[in-house]
DNA sequence: CGAGGCGTAGCAAGCGCTTTCTACTGGGGA
DNA sequence: TCCCCAGTAGAAAGCGCTTGCTACGCCTCG
């Protein structure tokens, strides 16, 4: 059958307490009885029972990544350098510890659902990604969640969106998506454009009202009425993007320019805008939203908010690990750098 | 401190063991008990440990994903397409079951760390997918290591990765790298193309060697003299597309069409081939392979294999979950599917 | 020469759950 | 009327590991 402890034990001649401490490396062990014990582990191929270990020693080495969506690469890019800190020292044997990407999909009852797991595995941290919902109950039960699962004692660290009232010792990294908003549509404004259609994220999520107060913010400081027409909502993909550029196109022929809620939404613009024979930015100005790798090599390449996705998932990461400082009262702001590349240019004269 | 089955059974005036039942629903529990002991579990706010469960039932939840990179679509997909059909019924308590997604950044060391991982958490599958490192020795530890987890009760399935002699109990879903290079050669030697570059993937794993036999495959069909000059091999990054296509560039002016290892590598010849001052495809065709999502947002859009990642990776999710019968023999060959599009054409005339 | 330390190793008590086996009920057939 | 069985609940034995405490040398210092 399997092997266990005790087999190694009996096998290198000591008591299954030795061996754990070899393992473990948290306890003197002499150098010749190490050696013992290791060759029996391997001469019997022996892997440590990870639950048996786990409800023993009361911790896991698990940690938990929850994202609304992997095959997303702003999500990816996240996890990913989330990962990369995970591993290392201090941890306990072997010193590695595995990340467990949750794919939420967005839902709140589905975030739940992982937060419950994460919290059934005593994960030793949980990062929690991307926007928030805005509905009292469901925040309500997520932040409760997140606070329980700190008072179990995992740590807890939120990247790209903004702090929970109720998870008071959660860190949380939060993108500055108004200001990103604001700049974006301060540099069309600043080229001369006034007739700006902007292509949201789904509506109730805090990324999505953020970046459109920024939006919202930069009309008002020139001057430029926010025609309430002009503003639509959809998913963050593709297709939102270009069906919601024929709407707007629809809706106000004199358009210029256009905002949209990410990247993705943004090719989904330029698609539609190609199909209809309009010309980037010569007849409209195209704007997205985190700088993906792809959006360079739009054609043009697009005109974007820099996020640093990898530097924030990274940092993240170590604040989870704790093998980093956490910001001054648990929050820190996490800037967005506006890229201006060949997307967005002076209007068109009438 | 934290709640026990011990504490939620003495509330609810019952046994551990009549709790554990209700919990997992696979025994009969009168239907007034129960509804005392769900009550009792709501008022104390339990959470099941899952770790002690696990030990208990020598069982658990957690389904391993293996990925070279995260934060790439093709694995996001893959990943996110057997996340959703990990979950379901026919698991334990609650029904779900946590994907770990792990990022093995295409080393060996870390993949077989992963799995050591994997194993020691006794996880109920395991799911590997991206091409094979062709390192015998590896390639040999690898095996072993999947096969022991199949032993151990772990589902093995490789998704897009061909079958391991040494586990011959895990089900393999490979892809047809051959036959789509193959079919992406010929439709370019159809156009009338002749001097065609190859920026191959990194040396010495399957993916990169498939697909570059069948492009030799179509060359020699079509009696094209294979110039070993013309195939470079680099990472699957743009960087390494736009290197190698200025270095292809280089060494044969003459050049009327490059094929990339992958869509992410065709990006980066187009964008060089684009800072040379050449059209695509009036000077130069360009092919991809894998078809993610922003290849028919480049432009021209890319001419490319499509792989039905997220089609793969769900039936190998659902394979993994005893939910889908296997492949005759343990192995199924899904096919890529050419998908023609702006960035081929017609060489320029001498 | 004896006492106190230090360096190692073992004992044994759990960690919180699952599950087998046993026990108790009430009802129906012989 | 008695017995047996179906239906339900409990007792208790682990699952494989960690770790506080104890034990045993042996060395060094007084």
């Amino acid at each position: 059958m399997t092997v266990t402890l005790a087999d190694v034990a009996a096998r290198a001649q000591v008591s299954p307490a030795t061996v754990s401490r070899v393992l473990n490396g948290n306890y003197p062990v002499a150098a010749a009885t190490r050696e013992r014990v290791l060759r029996a582990v391997d001469d019997l191929d022996y892997v440590l029972n990870g639950p048996a270990s786990s409800l023993a020693a009361a911790t896991s080495d698990l940690v938990g990544i929850l994202v609304n969506d992997i095959a997303d690469p702003f999500f990816g890019i996240m996890a990913s350098a989330v990962q990369s800190e995970i591993t290392g020292p201090g941890g306990r044997a072997g010193g590695e510890r595995m990340a467990v990407v949750c794919n939420t999909g967005g839902s709140p009852e589905r975030e739940l659902t992982y937060l419950t797991l994460l919290q059934r595995q005593r994960a030793a941290a949980v990062v929690v990604t991307g926007g928030a919902i805005e509905d009292a109950p469901h925040a309500a039960a997520i932040g409760g969640k997140l606070r329980r699962l700190g008072d179990a004692g995992s740590r807890v660290v939120l990247c790209g969106r903004p702090p929970t009232g109720a998870a008071p010792d959660a860190v949380a990294l939060t993108f500055d998506n108004r200001g990103g908003g604001r700049r974006l549509t301060d540099h069309l404004l600043g080229l001369g454009h006034r007739r700006v259609g902007y292509i949201a994220g789904p509506t109730e999520r805090t990324t999505t009202r953020h970046r459109l107060e920024g939006h919202q913010e930069a009309l008002a400081a020139a001057g430029v009425a926010d025609d309430p027409l002009l503003t639509l909502h959809g998913p963050y993909d593709r297709r939102s993007g270009y069906d919601a550029t024929l709407e707007l196109l629809r809706r106000e022929p004199r358009l210029t320019a256009i905002v949209a809620a990410n990247d993705t939404v943004a090719l989904g613009a330029c698609a539609a805008l190609r199909d209809r024979g309009l010309s980037i930015p010569g007849d409209v100005s195209v704007a997205g939203f985190d700088d993906l790798p792809f959006s360079i090599d739009a054609v043009p390449a697009l005109t974007t908010v820099r996020l640093p996705l990898h530097e924030a998932g990274a940092r993240a990461g170590r604040i989870a690990m704790g093998r980093e400082e956490e910001p001054p009262g648990g929050i820190a702001t996490v800037h967005g750098e506006l890229m201006v590349r060949g997307s967005t240019g002076a209007p068109r004269q009438h």
